[in-house]
DNA sequence: TGAACATACTATACCATGCGCAGTATTGCG
DNA sequence: CGCAATACTGCGCATGGTATAGTATGTTCA
């Protein structure tokens, strides 16, 4: 996908892997990657970002004597995912208009 | 709309605008208003960025004794429309994801 | 008359974000 | 032993939308 276009896109999709359970930087990837493709410099920044906004909490777990770090989608995360999906309909409203309407229906 | 949904498709709204007919900055803006807001400062580089990349030609007009510059759209501004519309399909996939599919049908 | 506003374009600088690249450390496979 | 996978961190870059400001002309209205 252009890069461009998953700006603010990816930061949604990190907080809504979160929802179902908590989990941890590479599960996060591999969840995702059947639906969007980041890479760790793109993810663990956005955890940290997600964090300080407070979207997410974190907690460590030992497992193989290193440390992981799990997630914990807060309602603040609930909220932003919320406010994602309203603000969708500005943005189909500019792609509608980028696919134009000549043929009414697909 | 979040400045950051909006990256990427600006430069494409403009080049659709610039699909029926020949345009420039200020007529830009008004028309592509119902649709998407865009100040000068985002248009102006965004026209200068699209001629770079030969998707558009430029030419001068004068109109009331100033210059009006009319953008024209080339097949390769054309075919960067198409583009887009295509990569559309993965920036869906990552919004079905967000969105979730609890409710089968909308 | 002149202040305000719309038109029309230009230039500079800022900031957020995705990503490449590199580094650290452990487990397990061949 | 080398290499891949796991798991996380840090640095620096490019992109692109925006604020702010400046230039210059025509129209409107008090």
């Amino acid at each position: 996908m252009d890069i461009q276009l998953k700006r603010g896109i990816l930061e949604v999709c990190v907080l809504k892997a979160l929802e179902k359970q908590d989990s941890y930087g590479y599960q996060i990837i591999k969840d995702l990657s059947p639906f969007v493709l980041l890479s760790e410099s793109t993810l663990y920044p956005i955890l940290r970002r997600i964090e300080a906004a407070g979207c997410v909490t974190v907690y460590s777990v030992e497992h193989n004597g290193r440390l992981r770090k799990y997630y914990h989608l807060t309602p603040a995360g609930q909220a932003r995912i919320l406010g994602f999906l309203n603000d969708w309909n500005e943005v189909v409203k500019a792609y509608d208009f980028i696919r134009g309407n000549d043929d009414e229906k697909t």
